[in-house]
RNA sequence: GGCUCCGUGGCCAAGUGGCUAAGGCAUCGGAUUGCAAAUCCGACAUCGGCGGUUCGAAUCCGCCCGGAGCCUCCA
């Protein structure tokens, strides 16, 4: 085998290559250029969360690169042709190409919910046959394949480096077993065409009708889109055997060279173990017999659809993309990562600490930290004077959260310097008092700036903060409505009436609405279903205190203030309804 | 049985031979606040156990205990 010859190493940059089992010096086979291929998902279901570790670490992988200035071709592959496929389609009534569009349409609503929007090639094995059956050709041609009653088989006693990703001996292996045994000449060799049975969608061959085995399109695509060599390749740990053994036997025997310079496999999703644990695999075979769907099979035990797994979107939807996203990197991509949505919730909540900073340099900047135009090269984001004791701090962080991507993608120890830099940008917020007299001090709020354009740049290199999230979780009328609560609230503390202040307070808590005093304005956040009606009726209950205690302005000023926003009060005998107008 | 991997404070989680073991959540003090919230300051671990290598180990080796994955479809 002849492998190419590699650029120069990055200077700093290293990866953990699952072939080695060690992080070795990032090098590429085309100097400046990256090609990634991840494997992706076999649409035959709607995904769950475990299907997106894999994109969005390697999303951050690209943003990386390229900020590193490398030009990355990144594919993913959609398995289009498949026995569960084909399984569904039948349940359903329908074809094969319905269900798999209908899935390609949910996991790609899952991959933008999640900011991952860097994949540049997504090719579908039913629109690459040629290119599959010629690799098959080219296999069996050279010896490495043989085709037996219209099945095509790669035979591993031909390939003398089979095993080398897993680490598996050839008697070692059990084999795919199933139907295919018989026509096979060794237990271990695998599928690379399986004739069609009656009814399955096929495609002609010189073997006849069939369709391609599970493995060969990865190799077949990837030579298509990357090369018969390329530099990194991903997937999940599981994926290690039997599919990538049999991608790498596959392509290294066809072309003689290496498939991949690095082989990176992310650690995969178990469901937390809190109401029990599931033991080893004999324990393992018997609760699928017996228990079944039973609570304590599905209460741990890794992520699949038989365990009950579901409901991305509906996850998406109670969390959002950009919590997922960063529970998903605060752990590093090769570790196994325990799920639940309490652990979600948990890490959320540092997630405030960066949205309450950038209101608050809104608030100083009278700006906008989304709009901060950040440098998108690693070159380009130094912070050079060492003379402003702030930049000095926030360059040596900047510098460990490079350090830390450097090292096999750190994200974990990346997001430590992020939080790190917001607390240096508070506090010289708070020792300069930006919010208060230090306002008018033009420097001080150019040195502001500049550290929050570099929680930007590295921010936006793990794919967060790239949108302001909104206020209310969407509702436009809670928006209009609170700033009239905000300013109730306000005119009642410049009037030392504390207690009416206090309750307004005390009623929005429950409401899942915090209340933040600020200088002479206040911040609100939170909100949900419920919310709006709670807000509505906090204002009518204010309104009518007003009237009791014949203070008619500021009744005056709530319906005057709610007819503004949209809502139409109605006083009845019982209390007063209110309407959207 | 074979092959991998993991075990760091109450919880999550970086660090894999050498400064005072990152960071987050929670908790407890303090500053600040009308009171809060937020923010800042401070407190909070010797790294599953035992033994070994080394001037020096959470980090390397051995054994033990506990947990996980793959060997069958799986991101």
């Amino acid at each position: 085998m002849t492998p190419p010859t590699l650029s120069e190493p990055h200077p700093s940059l290293h990866i953990y290559n699952t072939l080695s089992k060690k992080k070795e010096p990032f090098q590429t086979v085309k100097k400046g250029k990256v090609g990634i291929y991840l494997c992706g998902p076999t649409v035959y279901d709607k995904a769950h969360i475990g299907h997106m570790v894999g994109p969005v670490i390697f999303d951050c992988m690209k943003r990386y690169l390229v900020y590193c200035g490398y030009d990355v071709s990144w594919v993913v592959n959609i398995t289009d042709v498949d026995d569960k496929l084909i399984n569904k389609a039948n349940e359903r009534g329908i074809t094969m190409l319905d269900v798999a569009e209908e899935n390609i349409q949910d996991y790609n609503d899952n991959l933008a919910a999640l900011g991952v929007d860097t994949i540049d090639h997504f090719p579908r094995a039913t629109d690459c046959m040629d290119e599959i059956i010629a690799l098959i050709e080219s296999l069996v041609e050279q010896g490495f394949a043989y085709a037996s009653e219209g099945d095509v088989y790669f035979d591993v006693t031909k390939d003398a480096n089979y095993g080398k990703l897993s680490n598996r001996s050839l008697d070692a292996m059990q084999g795919e077993g199933g139907g295919g045994a018989s026509k096979k000449r060794g237990a271990a060799d695998f599928a690379l065409w399986k004739s069609a049975k009656e009814g399955e969608p096929s495609w002609e061959s010189p073997w006849g009708a069939g369709r391609p085995g599970w493995h060969i399109e990865c190799s077949a695509m990837s030579r298509k889109l990357l090369g018969e060599t390329f530099d990194i390749h991903g997937g999940g740990l599981d994926l290690v055997f039997p599919h990538h053994e049999n991608e790498i036997a596959q392509s290294e025997c066809c072309h003689n060279a290496p498939m991949v310079t690095y082989w990176a496999h992310n650690g995969l999703l178990r469901r937390d173990a809190a109401a029990g644990k599931i033991g080893g695999k004999s324990e393992r075979g018997e609760a699928e017999g017996v228990a079944g769907d039973s609570p304590e099979a599905q209460a741990s035990g890794k992520m699949s659809r038989s365990k009950g797994a579901g409901g991305l979107a509906d996850l998406i939807g109670n969390q959002g993309g950009e919590r997922i996203r960063f529970f998903l990197l605060r752990t590093h991509y090769r570790s196994t990562v325990m799920f639940s949505e309490p652990a979600i919730e948990e890490a959320a909540v540092g997630l405030e600490t960066f949205y309450r900073l950038f209101k608050r340099f809104n608030r100083i900047s009278k700006g906008e930290f989304y709009a901060l135009t950040a440098p998108t090269e690693r070159g380009g984001g130094m912070l050079t004077d060492d003379s402003i004791p702030v930049l000095k701090a926030a360059g040596v962080c900047r510098q460990k959260f490079l350090q830390a991507m450097d090292d096999d993608f750190n994200t974990g120890g990346a997001i430590a310097e992020l939080f790190e830099l917001a607390k240096i940008a508070n506090k010289y917020c708070d020792e300069n008092d930006l919010e208060g007299a230090g306002n008018a001090d033009v420097a001080a709020l150019a040195t502001l700036e500049l550290v929050m354009t570099s929680i930007k740049e590295l921010s936006n290199v793990l794919g967060l903060f790239l949108e302001a999230p909104k206020a209310s979780g969407g509702d436009d009328l809670l928006d209009a409505v609170m700033p009239l609560v905000i300013e109730l609230r306000t005119a009642a503390r410049s009037a030392k009436d504390f207690a009416t202040a206090d309750a307004i307070r005390d009623q929005l808590t429950p409401l899942g609405v915090a209340i933040e005093d600020r200088g002479g304005q206040a911040e609100w956040s939170g909100g949900g279903e419920g919310t709006l009606e709670g807000v509505m009726q906090l204002l009518i209950e204010l309104r009518q205190q007003a009237r009791e205690n014949k203070d008619f302005a500021t009744s005056d000023k709530i319906r005057d203030g709610l007819a503004a926003a949209g809502v139409k009060l109605e006083d009845r005998a019982g209390g007063a309804e209110w309407s959207r107008s």
